[in-house]
DNA sequence: CTACCTGCAAAAAGTTTGCACCCTC
DNA sequence: GAGGGTGCAAACTTTTTGCAGGTAG
């Protein structure tokens, strides 16, 4: 494992940036410190972030940051089609992860005791979900399935959260 | 079509009373004029409704009725499994939708356009997916799968939301 | 220098809750 | 009659926005 077909992880990260200030600076929109740094950290984690978690991470090295710059930042990203919005559980909470252009989209698999999130992808079944939607008269651009159920881990009994 | 196989709405919105009354009989709860009619209404609309639109449509028969009676009862429906809520689109609105027992789960096909909504079943893809959940140690006790895309209804390119 | 950005605080939007009064069982 | 239910308004939570001052290009 880690051979030529994976990018190291600082490597991913600076493709990112790179796409985000190709868009900030063909829209008339200006590189700024704080952009800079939400857009490293949130590329950088690979977690399924809400604004908070992604506030507090940023504070860690920029204690001056506001919520609403990252809302705002978040929200650039999301335009830029380099972030997704998610909404799971539907615990009211907005949470944000970071998009791969075509090349590694997935779905997830949550586990209602513990509340690990693994994320899959299958061909066999985005083929068949083209397939439905064409028999609707739908052209499908993107997707969102999750499963919810229980995981065999072994902390997980134990930990229930909830 | 409407033979025996199909039960009327009238039918299927009365089985639902029934099954919420029990519920709340069963749990030391009161039936109220406010619960009865708003769950009618509710069990009675194939929409997916916000706690907004279920409390308009209240209103028109029942105009005293207030927002947080709606939101109550609406945490009744999903709390005794007859109702579940979604967050399609990641708009901020919380939708509700009845559940039908096992015999009718659907996903849901949206038109990012025109903002239909169908709702079909597949049950190949229910087999993959637990197939897939299997593989990862999972037991699937519930999905969500939207689709994203456009439909080829005449009047979708015309009224265009947003 | 100009236009875009940021932080702050106020405003929105959606949902929940405390309380006094009301109604079902 | 007692205990849950309702309406109203206030409280909360999450996200957005107006504004005054800051900064990238």
């Amino acid at each position: 494992m880690g051979t030529n077909k994976e990018k190291s992880v600082q490597e991913k990260v600076e493709q990112r940036m790179a796409q985000l200030r190709a868009y900030v600076s063909a829209n008339q929109m200006k590189s700024t410190r704080q952009r800079e740094k939400i857009a490293e950290i949130f590329f950088g984690s690979s977690d399924h972030l809400s604004a908070e978690d992604l506030l507090l991470l940023v504070r860690q090295s920029d204690a001056s940051i506001s919520l609403a710059t990252v809302y705002r930042t978040l929200k650039l990203l999301v335009d830029s089609n380099l972030a997704e919005s998610r909404n799971f559980g539907g615990d009211g909470q907005t949470r944000f992860e970071v998009v791969d252009d075509q090349e590694d989209h997935h779905d997830h698999l949550i586990c209602l005791s513990c509340g690990k999130i693994v994320e899959f992808v299958n061909e066999e079944i985005e083929q068949l979900q083209d397939k439905v939607a064409a028999s609707f008269g739908f052209t499908v651009t993107r997707h969102k399935m999750e499963l919810y159920g229980y995981c065999s881990s072994d902390n997980c009994e134990k930990s229930q959260k909830k």
